[in-house]
DNA sequence: TCAATGTATAGTGATTTACGAATGTCAGAA
DNA sequence: TTCTGACATTCGTAAATCACTATACATTGA
């Protein structure tokens, strides 16, 4: 079932080229990166298990306020977190369980490459940090 | 077996606080950087069902060569792509079915929650380009 | 209504990272 | 050996994205 859009023009070039799929691979690209900043995986990670508050967020981090909620705002556009309002409180919460499958998978993964991955220097935040 | 860098430092708290899972947590959004942007996506996709030329893979993009061999040995060094040379050439392709999984999975949340990532200021490469 | 608390949104740097162009390296052909 | 083709690497530039500080908004309780 992956990779249908493609076979959809099949006729002629299956291949995706560049025509629609292009659209598709930025909406996905940016989903990944959605995923690709450590303060957002701690976040994910922290509201995994139970619902958590803003301030709870926030508490977990060592950034300002208003970046946590700036990333919050992200998870949640991006459909990797769930928001629910109750009075002046927000309330985060993973509920799509593809998305902690996506973390274990990347997890796997990591693990077997751990080395090189710390070493690749094009997605390199300041190396370690 | 995961978070195995971590435990070196944190032989007492188990939990994400801060501590020793930063490392972790730095490393698997490297990780999903390096998926997120849709030249790589593309690439990967290319390179899922066969083993593919760099030159085939330059001739699949709008950008330069040194630029695609640039974003291949990121694929490569992040485990997301194994490369094996013979003569002048490098033959690339996707060896480890977790990758696709992890395509499979992310292409279905992106399907749920299309408009938002688009909408999503946060990873915007340009906002459509 | 006013103050306090929880969240969200500017405005402003600093860092990351994609890009093209030019250049370097190495293997096979001539 | 010299030339050619396939890849890899370096450099300068522009755009994206992080973070902080300050401020706005909204809801609750005095």
């Amino acid at each position: 079932m992956l990779r249908r859009m493609t076979a959809s023009y099949a006729p002629s070039q299956p291949l995706s080229a560049e025509t629609g799929d292009r659209a598709a691979d930025e909406l996905l690209a940016r989903f990944y990166r959605a995923m690709g900043d450590p303060t957002r995986l701690h976040l994910l990670e922290f509201c995994a298990t139970e619902e958590r508050t803003g301030t709870e967020c926030v508490a977990q981090t060592t950034i300002s306020q208003g970046r946590v909620s700036a990333h919050l705002a992200c998870l949640v556009s991006c459909g990797l977190l769930a928001m629910r309002r109750s009075g002046r409180f927000a309330h985060y919460r993973v509920v799509d369980p593809r998305v902690m499958e996506l973390i274990a998978l990347g997890r796997g993964l990591v693990g077997d490459h751990a080395a090189s991955i710390a070493a690749c220097a094009t997605v390199d935040r300041g190396a370690e940090r």
